[in-house]
DNA sequence: TCTGGGGTCCTATCGCCA
DNA sequence: TCTGTGGCGATAGGACCC
């Protein structure tokens, strides 16, 4: 049974970049690049067009920006990204009940489970027909990848990129994964492959020469095996359908390093809120509070304290996460400020105790200025500005004009803002520049990808 | 203009306790 | 009572993944 291909891997072919395009009819065949856009933004993800400049995911924007300077750079509209990707995930339920999603773009399914692959031959079309539902009903391909493993499912995928799909039948596994570079074993970083290179070790053949032992002596008792057992072609990991979450985090890289103690504390506290919402939206509590800190040597730190009973009290958290901050020095700076919450309960039991001293206090989520005595942070120099009205209007975001109808943000500066008038179902549309306080411009919703089916009064377009 | 944001898992160390 | 051992929770850090 363990070898027959009823892993199945899917990943959408470059995904927020191929959403960009398939909603901005303009940007279609052009290097697209979505991710942060300021000066300490990374890449997300590149169209294929930006890739073949180098540009690449994690590779900070400014570097991509002058690698393809004629890129269309987004930010990342998640919510459009999340909304496909249940479609995605639902198409990818009719095959099976037990399907792992990894992130938006990909999931994992066990087709064994759902019974519609008990030949190679039925994976293959289960595979083709699954690609060609997310075609017809999102407008975007993905890539898909078959095997008896989780490990070799997904170096499936990846080989067949884009749009494409690849079965790894049983009995050729060893021969294909010789010749690949170690790192394309799950578990083998940056700091794993160096490991391995320093000892001669470069290809999964050679892992495998290396034996068990030699391995061992390399990454350590659990690490070692996990690799070596990878390298074999040997990967036992079931796919596993609803993960519960254990730890719910926030965390803001700051456009320049923020040395003023009083704006830190503030952050720390409008973080902590931040975290107790999403925390609350998920309807979980949680009993360890963590702060993490990135200093300006990008060194990182994290201090936690673990509560008596977990909370979703924005007063308990913020106060908890305060008093861990006192103990760290931040003298010379920080870039990146942090707060989470782990040790995740599903119900609320407020402490009998009040971990909070200001028990008296309302438990609903607030301004985080109302309750900690902290100056509001004088408009200065460092650190990112307040949400200003020019900074709405951010490259890639959906708007909608009165007389012009929707349309989505090219570029702003200088008081003015440009707007693209086009729709995923139109040609590439004209370009109109307008003040960015226009009365008549405004946030617009985003509009479906493919033209929704006959359906009785669909009610978008506002 | 060097390096995001949200996670998971593993390991080491320390103190407490049986 | 002293010493050792082992388990366990808390804490911190690091590697990895998308």
């Amino acid at each position: 049974m363990r070898g027959q291909p009823t892993i199945l891997h899917l990943d959408m072919d470059a995904f927020y970049a191929s959403v960009e395009q398939a909603a901005k009819p303009s940007l279609r065949g052009k290097p697209v690049i979505v991710g942060g856009l300021g000066p300490r933004g990374v890449v997300a993800t590149a169209s294929y067009e930006a890739r073949r400049f180098g540009v690449h995911s994690a590779m900070p924007m400014a570097q991509a920006r002058r690698l393809c300077p004629n890129a269309a750079a987004l930010v990342p509209r998640f919510g459009v990204y999340r909304a496909i990707s249940e479609t995605v995930m639902g198409l990818l339920a009719e095959l099976s009940p037990l399907i792992e999603p990894l992130s938006l773009d990909e999931a994992f399914v066990d087709l064994a489970a759902g019974g519609t692959a008990a030949t190679a031959e039925d994976a293959l079309a289960t595979g083709e027909r699954l690609r060609e539902r997310i075609r017809v009903t999102t407008g975007l391909t993905g890539s898909v990848g078959l095997a008896g493993s989780k490990m070799l499912a997904k170096i499936a995928s990846e080989r067949a990129k884009p749009d494409g799909l690849v079965l790894i039948r049983p009995g050729t596994e060893r021969e294909l994964l010789v010749p690949l570079p170690v790192r394309t074993l799950p578990g083998v970083g940056p700091a794993t492959a160096e490991a391995l290179r320093r000892a001669g070790i470069h290809t999964i053949g050679e892992t495998v020469r290396a034996g068990e032992a030699e391995l061992l002596r390399l990454l350590g008792k659990a690490h070692g095996a996990s690799v070596y057992a990878m390298a074999n072609g040997v990967d036992e990991r079931p796919v596993v359908a609803d993960r519960d979450t254990k730890s719910v985090s926030v965390e803001d890289t700051f456009d320049a390093d923020v040395t003023d103690r009083a704006r830190i504390r503030f952050e720390v506290a409008r973080l902590a809120d931040r975290c107790v919402a999403r925390l609350r939206a998920a309807g979980r509590s949680g009993r360890t509070v963590v702060l993490k800190v990135r200093r300006y040597d990008f060194t990182t730190l994290t201090r936690s304290e673990t509560l008596r009973g977990p909370t979703d009290d924005p007063a308990v958290v913020r106060e908890a996460a305060g008093r861990l901050l006192e103990g760290v020095d931040t003298t010379e700076g920080v870039r990146l400020l942090g707060v989470g919450v782990s040790g995740l309960a599903d119900f609320t039991q407020e402490d009998l105790f009040a971990q909070s001293v200001q028990a008296v206090r309302g438990s609903h989520i607030g301004p985080a200025a109302q309750e900690v005595p902290v100056v509001a942070p004088e408009p200065s120099p460092e650190g990112r500005s307040e949400p200003s009205p020019a900074r709405s209007w951010l490259p890639g975001v959906d708007v909608a004009h009165e007389r012009y109808g929707p349309g989505w943000v090219q570029g702003s500066g200088l008081g003015r803002v440009t707007v693209r008038f086009e729709r995923p179902d139109t040609p590439p549309g004209r370009v109109r520049t307008f003040a960015v306080d226009d009365p008549e411009l405004a946030r617009g919703d985003s509009l479906p990808l493919v033209a929704a089916q006959p359906c009785p009064s669909s009610g978008e377009a506002s």
